[in-house]
DNA sequence: TTAATATATGAACAATTATTCATATAAGGA
DNA sequence: TCCTTATATGAATAATTGTTCATATATTAA
């Protein structure tokens, strides 16, 4: 394993830090084989429309999910299975502590 | 994928926490493949000791780190490959975006 | 025992970040 | 056009977190 950069360290970084919010955390996980809309994902997460919104905008800004707009409605899902590896490495962490 | 529980993703947003700030990406960085005290952290990343010192009581404290004390020097590696399996899947991650 | 070195830690402060609240925008239906 | 529904967003606030500074603890050497 060859030692990364400063920049990188900071991509890194910002890229874990999405993962690192128990609100975005749960996004990802209800969107991990679904494509919701915002007010779908607010009522199963028990959040406010706004925070899920506000949440999505850094997640859709860091490109780990995309949307779709479909008349008023916005659909969401995750960008691509990158994501869902990194989610599911964890998952798979945690469960081994 | 199933979907993981309440407590779970709380486990989950606190271990990718850890990965979520620069100081400590930097140290897991030159931890990778290498055992190094405390000064020598500090100085590889050009942090000041304490503060590379409360980051790996926090790594420690995870579980994301382990130590060995030899006298008066303690010296930090890599608690296991878990680890450095999330960590190049996020280096994998950012080099493709 | 005194000094030096390595590390740890508490408290204060600084910085960052998440949520709330109010409101804006935009699309569809009456 | 007016009203409703869905989403987005700015500003303020609340909460969390990282760093610094001073100091404590512990080990080794003189």
């Amino acid at each position: 394993m060859k030692l990364i950069n400063e920049d990188s360290i900071i991509d890194l970084s910002e890229l874990y830090k999405m993962f690192g919010d128990s609100t975005r955390v749960k996004i990802i996980n209800i969107l991990i084989d679904d494509e919701l809309c915002v007010n779908e994902i607010a009522e199963k997460i028990s959040a406010t429309q706004s925070a899920v919104s506000h949440q999505l905008r850094i997640l859709k800004q860091s490109k780990l999910v995309k949307y779709r707009k479909e008349g008023q409605t916005t659909y969401y899902s995750i960008a691509d299975d990158h994501v869902r590896k990194i989610f599911e490495l964890g998952v798979e962490h945690i469960e081994e502590l």
